[in-house]
Parts: structure tokens; C-alpha cells; sequence
DNA sequence: TGTACATCAGTGAACGCGCGTTCACTGATGTAC
DNA sequence: TGTACATCAGTGAACGCGCGTTCACTGATGTAC
């Protein structure tokens, strides 16, 4: 209890992925202002005064956590029908400690220092890329556009049931924008979209 | 300077609407956590102490902000391509004191307490029936379900918008989303849409 | 309309609190021999 | 392999700061006559 002390490197190497895993969870579950350095901390169990071993300070750790969010997201590609009924269910709606960086934090990440934006932004850049490259279709510039659309709907759809009060309204939400979603996905197909600019 | 202390009535009546609507407006640009009490008081030319001659506490005030602020919203129907234009626009993005309360502060709502919350949710229903009633069709669960995809698109891709660090990748997320959601419209006519549930 | 007094809007010092950050210290780990 | 020492991960008290909130006080407003 009062006493460990120094600590062997691969238990620091452990503590250091178990600090960037906890911030990630509580940071998109609380917000960034909301967690406390000694919050971090206690997850790893350890006291507030080691944080300035591991971290510059707490910017430096909002990065990190961020980019290694986006590091173990799976961006392995799936079929859209199946990330939209993943991304739009109420499970993810209630669990947003281990959800969407994006959803989870896209607000506050404004007001942020650059770096956070910068891992914010690549993350973003990537899962259109993502998104527009499971999409059916030969027209890169349809599918691009389908993919800022669709993930665009997504993002707010799940903040949207986030935020309602009433369950059934929280709960119309997901599906009727999965369904809405749904419908618009065999648009992108080889002949129809991008008439205008 | 140093005195001023009391105050016509009509005085008192005329600073409680400019500090509704500067709280409203500071809420809106930098978050609930981020705007203190004096500062919204300063904006009114009052001082820190007075706050509680108006308000319960800092949720009272949150909570009269935001239903001032959907108040004060224009509620009258216009055409949807009209909205699109006017909500995915730069001018919109680079104004979010002035802007949408859900695609500022949806992501900190959550963490409010109740009256809060149900002030958004009520302005999000209104939202999304004024949508709906603007849409054409005449199956009404077709026109709600295309408002809640439309709706949530436009918070979406807002949102992403503001995110984005690079300008180029901002426009277009505002441009392309306008673009894919007015090519969307059309969906909603007499015959078409709701097959499946 | 004028005066005397009660009301109360606004002031500014003070409070307790939690935060990010610093720092002198401790003692097990890692290393040199 | 065993010993002697330097390194440094972690501790916990302390700091300055800004916050929400309280409160004794002030003096112009509003009212009773």
C-alpha cells in the first residue's frame, strides 16, 4: 500500500499501454475536461505525481490516447450494411466508453490544441477513405461523396439518440436512420449519382 | 465604477435577456464547462455576485439558455434545399455561438442534468416535425423517417466540418454532404420509400 | 407633488473545492565489477 | 554467480489557479403617506 516504488521497464511498458487504454474509455465516455490526470492514474494503480513520467502533460496524453483509439480501431474493411447495423445500435449508443472517438468527443475536440485535432482529423480522413472503398460503384467521386453522407448521418444519428431523453425517440432515431441509411446505399452504383458540384 | 447598485425593474427585465442570450451564445461557442458565471455576467455589465438574484445556480441558467435559444429560433417551414444551404454553410460552420445548439453542444448534453436534456430533446422533436411537414409525400412515416436521416446528416456532417483541421477537407465535407443529402430528397415522394422496419 | 422609509439589485470579499503541475524524497531495479 | 552502487519509477505533500457559491453590505428605486 504506502510503498513499491521503482518498478521493472516491462511494467512500465504495461502501465503505459494500461494508462493510454483507460484515458481512451474515459475520455469518450466523460470528456476530455471531465477526467482528471489523477483518474488516469488510478486506473493503472498508480498515484497522480507519476503522470509526468509517462506524459509531457495532460494534452500530451489526450493525443496519445486518441491516436492509439484510432491505432486499435478495427479498420479492417466490412460491409457497409454491417457497419451501419453495428455503428447504429443501441448497444454502441450506450457504451460509448469503447465506441466512436468521433461521436464520442467530436464537439469538444474544437476547442482542443493541434495535435488532438490532427489525430482527430487523420482519424476522420481515414474512415472515409474506408467507407468509400467498401462502397459498391466505379465513380471514385460518387462514392466519396456517399461516404461523407453516409458517415455524416452515422455520426449524427448516434449523437442525436445520445442525446434524447426519451428512450423510444433514442431508440426511433437509430433505426429509422439505419433504414433511412440503408435505402440510400444502392444509389452509389456504377451509372446513377454526382450530377452536381 | 465603484457603485451603481440598484436598478430599475425594466433594467432588471432588460439584463436577463442579455444574459440569456450571451450565455446562450457562450454555451454555444466554447462548451457549458468552459464559460463561467462571471463571464456571463460581465457581458451584461453586472458582476459575479448578482448571478444569484436571477439564477438558481449554473444549471438554472444552462437550462433557460437553451430553451431561450430554441425559442428565439426560427421555427417558420421553409424548403429543405433552403435549409441544406443555409446549415452546411461555411458562414454556419465558423459561427457556432450563433448557430445550432445540438451540433454545438450535443456531445456535452449528454452529461447534463435533466432539464437540460429535455430542453434539447424537446427542440430536437420540433426539429425534426418541422422537417418532416416541409418534406414532400403523403406517407407521413416516410416523410419522418427521411427528416430523421436528413437531420442527422446535417448534425453529422457539421459537426465533422468544425472537427477538421484542414480547410479543404472542412469545405468538402460541407459541400459533399450538401450535395449527397439534396440528391436524397427527391426519395421522398407519393409512391417510393419504407419497405422495411 | 413632496417627503420618509422599506425594499432589494448589485457589489466585492471570502469560502471550499478540485484541478494540473512541481518537487524532494524513497527504495527496488538494473548495471558495473 | 555475488556484491556495491547508480539509476529512476513511483510517492505524496505542496503550489497556484479558477471555479461555483455565499454573504454582509450599499444606496438608488419604489412606495406609503
Amino acid at each position: 500500500m504506502e510503498s513499491a516504488m521503482r518498478v521493472s521497464r516491462e511494467q512500465v511498458e504495461e502501465n503505459r499501454k494500461t494508462l493510454l487504454t483507460a484515458a481512451g474509455r474515459l475520455f469518450r465516455a466523460r470528456g476530455f475536461d471531465a477526467v482528471s490526470v489523477a483518474e488516469v492514474m488510478k486506473e493503472a494503480g498508480l498515484t497522480h505525481g507519476g503522470f509526468y513520467g509517462y506524459f509531457k502533460n495532460k494534452d500530451d496524453l489526450i493525443g496519445q490516447a486518441m491516436a492509439a483509439v484510432f491505432e486499435t480501431a478495427e479498420t479492417s474493411p466490412q460491409e457497409p450494411e454491417r457497419l451501419l447495423a453495428q455503428y447504429l445500435s443501441p448497444q454502441h449508443r450506450d457504451d460509448p466508453g469503447r465506441g466512436c472517438p468521433m461521436a464520442a468527443l467530436a464537439g469538444e475536440t474544437i476547442r482542443q490544441p493541434g495535435g488532438v485535432r490532427a489525430e482527430m482529423t487523420a482519424g476522420l480522413r481515414r474512415q472515409l477513405a474506408a467507407l468509400a472503398g467498401s462502397l459498391p460503384g466505379a465513380d471514385e467521386a460518387a462514392r466519396h461523396r456517399a461516404a461523407v453522407g453516409i458517415w455524416s448521418g452515422m455520426v449524427g444519428a448516434l449523437m442525436l439518440s445520445r442525446m434524447s431523453d426519451d428512450p423510444a425517440l433514442s431508440d426511433d432515431i437509430l433505426s429509422e436512420a439505419r433504414a433511412w441509411l440503408t435505402e440510400a446505399l444502392p444509389e452509389a452504383l456504377p451509372g446513377g449519382a454526382a450530377q452536381r458540384t
